[in-house]
DNA sequence: TAAAACTTGATTGAAATGGTCGGGTATAGT
DNA sequence: ACTATACCCGACCATTTCAATCAAGTTTTA
């Protein structure tokens, strides 16, 4: 059920990119360095995340990239499944990257009717997070001087 | 965000044998007939079930395996975590086999935030489902002559 | 004591994962 | 025009995981 490092990686460098969100352009070896992501394979990540249209690219010295969309428009369930495929548990349950199963009936198959619940519980919360709740939460986490927990004693 | 066949495989079996519980004990060659799994295979994952005291065995010649417990009190959750590790998308928000991961202050990385938001609706959601209600919806299933959105016609 | 069935550990081939490397192409500045 | 910078693209590689198989036990019943 865990999310590949590459994975990992995307979610922080749109993070950073939606940080930073508007007209001009942020090269990869500053993402890299913020980040700790090992800039070859960084430039892997951006490059699938442009061909995923979530990210666009200016080539040339003065070149970078940056979000080509406004971050609440970005959901991390889309993110997730350029990058790493289906969100369903098993391939028979998922909705776009729909795989057959080994059971005779799926329509009589209890393991894909309890999993199914399962994927649309965590499709229907992935699409709701964006890379703009990712920025937010960013903003107020840096600007609590200590961990939440402490507010509440 | 995938389960391995294995754990497929595992949740299958358990369903099979939640369908026969009693004090009787069921045939490996029984079970992979029936489901459709490699016998050495589901060999390898029922002793694995056993360790982690989901099923019992019994040797010899009239051997075989059963539930080591009644159906309701085993949560999906427990199973997917003997079988596959971790529900959590990412090492760090994870309960049962945390895994420090590279950003400099956790208390402070969004991602890790967001992230455990969604491992607790799936751990949650788990959690509640057991072997019970597979085999429930296993039954149910089997009686409906044909597919539930027939009734909404 | 023979046969059936679980037990244990090793092995294996294929695929996925987490990178790296080398060269290509576009662009800004001189 | 030239050059330095930075994205673009495809191949490659080492390690690990996955799905499964095999061999050789041990236990139990008939």
């Amino acid at each position: 059920m865990k999310l590949t490092v590459r994975g990992e990686y995307a979610l922080r460098a749109l993070t950073n990119l939606g940080r930073r969100y508007g007209p001009h352009v942020v090269r990869i070896q500053e993402i890299a360095d913020e980040e700790g992501i090992p800039k070859r394979f960084l430039e892997q990540i951006l490059n699938d995340l442009r061909t995923g249209g979530f990210v666009e690219s200016r080539r040339g010295v003065a070149g970078g990239y940056r979000l080509a969309k406004s971050p609440e428009r970005i959901p991390l369930a889309a993110v997730v499944r350029h990058i790493e495929g289906a969100l369903a548990p098993i391939g028979c349950v998922s909705e776009n990257f729909y795989e057959k199963c080994n059971c005779p009936d799926e329509a009589r198959c209890a393991l894909r009717s309890v999993m199914k619940e399962v994927r649309d519980n965590v499709a229907n919360l992935m699409q709701k997070l964006t890379v703009a709740e990712l920025v937010q939460r960013s903003h107020q986490l840096q600007a609590e001087p200590t961990t939440s927990a402490d507010y509440f004693i």
